[in-house]
DNA sequence: TCCATTAAATTAACATGTTAATCAAATGAT
DNA sequence: ATCATTTGATTAACATGTTAATTTAATGGA
């Protein structure tokens, strides 16, 4: 890694520094780095990456998983309202589904009180498939809550609560 | 909006409550909602939910607008230096590139020290329409900078810096 | 009751995310 | 100097993100 072609090319960058030549004009770009959505996507970049080897290992994306954790918790909902838990885009959602049903950890019915709604919920493969999974996912969970800090965590989850909060159009 | 169906659907969610039927562990799954993937996805997209019509108005994904915005800070970079800054994966980077080539917003050469590293740089016009669009940016963002208070931000913003730093492994 | 409108879901089309495979160039040890 | 190895970048293949268009069902007013 620290080979003379990368050490020079940090010299480069120590030498020239922050000449950008940039003209102010009060409506400047901030550093891309130090802005919200860079932050945050980094941010989450940094915590999945340790929950992808085992996603991977047991054959799931991340959007599937999401999906699978929310129909966990919820019973049986419509797409509509697991597109928004698990925040997801319903044309995605629609892929997803395909798969899971395929797979068999789910099963889709049409509401029967109105035509165009479907109603998800988990099959017991479905159920199993997490209860499998489900005790890594924790522990991965708990040795980063133990690297971060439960008091840091929960205070970041408190202020993103907030920022949301306090973005809220309507 | 609140049509009897929703209204049925919030009392059945009322009364069928936390009953999930969960056997405890010790290792149980925390709510979804309430994890740090999850709550840093959707305050990520309560954000960017503002800066899309902007983008969208002048053609660009969200993507290439970073690459845009890290090329203006970096004068000329190589395409991984430009990959990390930007958060983008290589493969998705390579795709990017040959877009804004097209629109020639940027122009790409070898690097004449080394013949598999491609040096990239942002063209007039590519300035030109960083210029352009520079001005709503940051008045969006200052409007949100507003909304959610520039102290909250720059405490959140600490303290995702503090989580990517307690995540760093190596 | 009829019909225009609205709403839920899917499909379409293109861009990006993600991992694996490939290619070309540089590196390092012999 | 040679060759196996490593590295930077691209390509491939499939999944998802994103917006627009489409389909089907429900709703609401004449």
């Amino acid at each position: 890694m620290l080979n003379m072609r990368s050490i020079l090319a940090m010299f480069h960058r120590i030498l020239t520094g922050m000449s950008h030549s940039n003209e102010k004009d009060g409506f400047e770009l901030s550093k891309t780095r130090r802005t919200l959505p860079m932050a945050l996507l980094r941010a989450r970049e940094a915590v999945m990456e340790r929950f992808r080897p085992l996603l991977q290992a047991h054959g799931v994306t991340e959007q599937q998983w999401r999906v699978l954790r929310v129909l966990k918790e919820a019973e049986e909902t419509d797409a509509s309202d697991l597109a928004e838990a698990a925040s997801i885009l319903a044309p995605s959602l629609s892929r997803i589904l395909k798969t899971l049903e395929a797979r068999a950890f789910i099963e889709a019915r049409k509401d029967p009180t109105d035509g165009r709604r479907a109603l998800i919920r988990l099959t017991p493969e479905g159920h199993a498939f997490i209860r499998q999974i489900a005790p890594e996912s924790a522990a991965i969970y708990a040795e980063l809550e133990a690297r971060v800090g439960r008091v840091r965590i929960d205070s970041l989850l408190d202020d993103l609560e907030a920022l949301m909060t306090a973005l809220e159009q309507i």
